[in-house]
RNA sequence: GGAGGGGUGCCCGAGUGGUUAAAGGGGACGGACUGUAAAUCCGUUGGCUCAGCCUACGUUGGUUCGAAUCCAACCCCCUCCA
């Protein structure tokens, strides 16, 4: 394996490719999930467990990180990968979705964007810059560029000028990026909201800038599923056929499977593992909430048919149990079951692309949520 | 035997005359969750022929226009002393 950074299209069916990302950590076979390990973990999961599912890179944040336990101090400590101890790819945001999530706290102007902690209220400065370096001292293996992510609706106004802000830090975060390490790679991020031309008009400036990868941001933050769609149908027709195409904090099963239809090579969410952490299982069945007293007596696994055995064992009944007895094992298997059939469920997508039958698994696996988990094993 | 404290909705518990179907927890039931301030958050939680009525604060009886709240008796429970 090359040192360098690399995407290779392996095949394409309809919309959807197949890829790998080489990295001189490991391969990311696409389309790929990534778990979303904020503060260098994937809550409730060992690293182990998260391999075992399948996943070929997680995750990590540099807002969380930088606050603590500090970026300097996990440089000091060898990297991120030897922290946490996950050898294998690491893509590392930048803070962009917190510039959202934590609105409350923060101020954002041309320059930088001003937090208050939220652990301990002191004032932390984000530049562009800064947000390379402290992804460069995690030694992260793909870094994002900051961004504003705006959540939806927002007005026409607000939307481009968070879009051309994350464009004008989208040159910044490259020129900052310049002389680092070999086979690290930093992606520069779409926005532009709910407008298609925006959205058009950043992927342009983007590719005029050059990454290694380009993704698509500002989704999924409050719009309906169709707008999404529509926004990736606008954006991935314009970014170069030999770069990945991520879409960031995407999402549902079925986003996930809609977007790679248009193109998407890579996701991350943190639905698989807080939803598991509040007692939904995704299953080949749809979702199934084991908070529910119907489960209570249901000695059924949640899919007999899973390759994963924590599915495939532990019955209806137990799961309900340790989620109403709020039992630490409850997050513990109902995240590696979230996580390990994400990755199923990306496992079977790349495999019928290969076999050009990407159409026919979508059908089909959209039929099994519908169908519902009642009565399937009667 | 003596002295004191207490019995409130599924549970704990606030409430000392009207604005109390009764604060607040818990539990139960349901929902939400999309680049994680989340093992979090939000509803509902006596019944009915439901903008009204009925039944409810240990039991029974009283005082009062009006009682979970005041009085009496009774039944339970707890603490201390003998």
């Amino acid at each position: 394996m090359s040192d360098a950074f690399s995407f290779n299209l392996i095949a394409t069916d309809l919309g959807a490719r197949l890829g790998e990302i080489a990295t001189p950590r490991g391969v990311v076979r696409t389309p790929a999930f990534m778990p979303v390990g904020t503060q260098a973990t994937i809550k409730a999961l060992h690293p182990e467990e998260v391999r075992a599912a399948g996943a070929d890179i997680v995750l990590a944040n540099t807002y969380h990180l930088m606050l603590r336990p500090g970026a300097e101090r996990i440089e000091r400590l060898g990297g991120l990968h030897r922290f946490m101890n996950w050898p294998r790819p690491i893509l590392t945001d930048s803070g962009g979705f917190q510039v959202m999530s934590l609105s409350a706290l923060r101020k954002v102007d041309n320059n930088a964007v001003t937090f208050r902690s939220h652990l301990d209220g002191t004032m932390f400065e984000l530049t562009p810059e800064r947000a390379v370096e402290i992804q460069r001292l995690l030694d992260s293996d793909i870094a994002m560029q900051l961004d504003e992510c705006v959540k939806l609706p927002a007005t026409p106004v607000e939307i481009e000028r968070a879009m051309r802000l994350s464009l004008a830090w989208a040159e910044r975060s490259k020129r900052a990026f310049e002389g680092a390490p070999v086979g690290r790679a930093l992606f520069g991020i779409v926005q532009g909201g709910d407008n298609p031309n925006l959205r058009v008009e950043s992927a342009r400036a983007l590719i005029d800038i050059g990454f290694p990868g380009y993704a698509v941001g500002g989704l999924a933050v409050g719009e309906p599923q169709a707008v999404m769609l529509a926004m990736i149908g606008e954006v991935a027709p314009v970014l170069p056929q030999d770069r990945p195409r991520y879409l960031m904090g995407v999402g549902t099963p079925d986003d996930i499977i809609e977007a790679v239809a248009r193109g998407i090579d890579m996701f991350d969410c943190v639905m698989p593992t807080r939803n598991g952490r509040h007692g939904v299982a995704f299953t080949r069945h749809g979702p199934i909430n084991l908070k529910n007293a119907r489960h209570a007596d249901d000695p059924r696994p949640l899919d007999e048919q899973s390759a994963y055995s924590a599915a495939s064992t532990y019955s209806r009944a137990y799961l309900h149990h340790l989620v109403k007895a709020n039992e630490i094992l409850a997050s513990m298997l109902l995240s590696a079951i979230n996580v390990a059939y994400y990755q199923e469920l990306m496992d079977g997508i790349r495999t019928a692309i290969k076999a050009g039958q990407f159409s026919r698994f979508m059908a089909e696996t959209k039929e099994g949520w519908s169908r519902g988990d009642i009565g399937l094993y009667a």
